[in-house]
DNA sequence: TTTGGCACTCGTTGTGCCTGAGTGCTAACA
DNA sequence: TGTTAGCACTCAGGCACAACGAGTGCCAAA
């Protein structure tokens, strides 16, 4: 605030960025909090200490650095990270050796299928960047209905076999009222190939339901019965969405975030998934790498971490996410262009699946 | 040794044998090492600490127990606890209620199929223990062929899909050599059905290799490709044994285990899952519940572990393991009787699937 | 065989003390 | 007005030391 020389728009003037810049830095390398002397050696100006503590208070006045007592050095707080991410931060582009590594890294576990690929992004994620890498699975809203197959299991439970055009295959299995002969789910099922094939599924479902309650008394029986089974099945279709996490233990190397309590919370979340899916979620439309810091979010649970997030794109369409999640404290530098490349490489990855 | 009285044929004389089980019994609710004098109070016998004393030292002598330290009273090894459970543990069987509670916990999920019912017992293990839940899924060896069928992807991608006539799917990505119409496919799948619908999955993959060898020049070259095809099928549907693992968080609570290194050797011992099924496999033709002390298998890992499974059964051929894994400290008496009614009930269920 | 007594061990806890790292403030300096 | 040196102050961490308590092993007596 005292500050009358040059001032970003921020109110910090850049000398106090540019100590920020350094502090932020040097804690990330070391993890411990950093006092006014070493901070004096690392920004190359020949300062003396006590000139970095005046800065220093100011930039403590401003809530980017935090003291955990009195006599320990400074410590980047999340708005001090805030800022660092948004305005301080430099990243590299990554070599293109690295970027081919990536990409062999990714290619090589002759994954064929779109799954095995997501999975082995999310451990190629992980074993990369020491941390815990998430990948969601594509959520096609888009998708088309290509056929669907009915098969008798045993006394009145038929196995319902749905496939989309993208090769995805959903099955489940119908209790229904009476028993059906093979023939009769046959014919269902061939009434409802050509009704709907190609047709998109959000398209599908509406129809299906139209037909069903508007001209119940219109079709013959059977037709409903087929259509009733076909709702059922193209319903439980869709809840589908998940992500992948992988290397979740390895969080537990990061003394930043040791405390048994947050990691059981933690490990918790990866179970459930869903409030991690949630959160990626939000920066689905944002275009490149996002980052989230953990106390930004309110939520007790994520304090002392950071996600660093990218959506990735099949077709010039976003359909997904990938990330990393880490301790706040992360080698952001070499983080955010690895999830930034991961992103678009896994995207032409699955360009021809 | 010393000891003159009633000696079983373990070498420990009846009353030795029951001072260790009851000090492995408050062993197990305290946590803590048990010393001579709080021994003295618990066997119901009127006798004095220093009594206890003599008899404690033989049992360390015999390896059953140990102290930490000098002063610290002492602790259950391995070997004793192994005494406790072979010999000297007690099991009450559950009240009618509880294992009705279980029944109605198990059903309550609503889960209509199989891979629902195996999760949810595993979650059920798990929450009603407060430990880590496991569950095997089947492995039937003497699964049926029920049907194959084929759908064009995209060129040279054919989706195939494969079902048992117990109703479980397996579907896979087949890159083929050329473009198939839609009527060869067709063709193709007919043919395998015809073969092989009703055989055994064991013969029908014999079969496939034996005519692919052997006939290839006599049969006409599409059916050859649908063999073929059938054979890559068929082979990736053996290779899905896995186990479903829930509440490993639960582990983090015990201090017993509490090292961070421990933990994370077990969490990813549980991704990996490999080394778990196969602990679980040794045990799968016993009868009824079996308990297995970390310590016994010389894997550093399980240190401090006990697994305590039981077989299931469905229509009396036994299918899979259950169980749960926690501290070596935990209460077999309480958990005995679940793992082994679980066991029961999950086989019940299972039975009209 | 059981018991009481005694000396001994050793982890735990608490205390005081010191040190080093770091701070804030003030007054002098350029 | 920004920079610096000096000074008093704070506080976590480490160390030594003592006291305590829980427990043991052993011996001699009942």
């Amino acid at each position: 605030m005292a500050a009358k020389r040059a001032i970003a728009e921020n109110g910090v003037s850049e000398r106090a960025q540019h100590f920020l810049k350094v502090l932020i830095e040097h804690y990330i390398r070391e993890g411990q909090p950093v006092g006014s002397r070493t901070l004096a050696k690392e920004v190359g100006m020949d300062l003396s200490p006590a000139t970095i503590r005046n800065v220093m208070a100011d930039l403590e006045d401003l809530g980017l650095i935090t003291s955990p007592h009195t006599s320990a050095g400074r410590v980047p707080t999340a708005t001090g990270f805030r800022m660092f991410l948004d305005s301080l931060l430099t990243v590299k582009r990554l070599k293109a050796r690295e970027v081919e590594n990536l990409r062999e890294q990714l290619q090589l576990t002759q994954a064929t299928d779109m799954s095995g690929l997501l999975a082995s992004a999310s451990q190629m994620l992980s074993g990369v960047t020491h941390m815990a890498g998430v990948v969601t699975v594509p959520r096609r809203k888009h998708t088309e209905f290509r056929q669907i197959e009915f098969l008798p299991l045993s006394e009145r439970r038929v196995l319902a076999i749905l496939v989309t055009a993208d090769g995805e295959v959903n099955n489940r299995i119908l209790n229904t009222h009476r028993d059906f002969t093979r023939a009769e789910l046959d014919q269902a099922a061939n009434f409802l190939n050509h009704s709907f094939s190609g047709q998109e599924m959000a398209a599908v479902r509406s129809s299906v339901l139209q037909q069903l309650n508007s001209a119940r008394e219109h079709l013959d029986h059977s037709m409903a019965q087929a259509l009733e089974m076909a709702g059922e099945v193209v319903d439980t279709s869709e809840a589908k969405e998940d992500c992948l996490i992988a290397g979740q233990t390895n969080l537990m190397e990061f003394e930043d975030l040791a405390s048994l309590q947050q990691l059981r919370g933690l490990f918790d979340a990866f179970t459930e998934k869903r409030e991690i899916l949630h959160l990626l979620d939000q920066f689905l439309h944002a275009d490149g790498v996002q980052i989230f810091i953990g106390e930004e979010s309110g939520y007790q649970l994520l304090n002392g971490c950071s996600v660093v997030t990218a959506p990735y794109r099949v077709d010039d369409r976003v359909v997904g996410m990938l990330g990393v999640i880490g301790p706040t404290r992360m080698n952001y530098e070499r983080v955010i262009p690895i999830v930034d490349v991961t992103a678009k490489i896994l995207g032409a990855a699955l360009k021809n699946k």
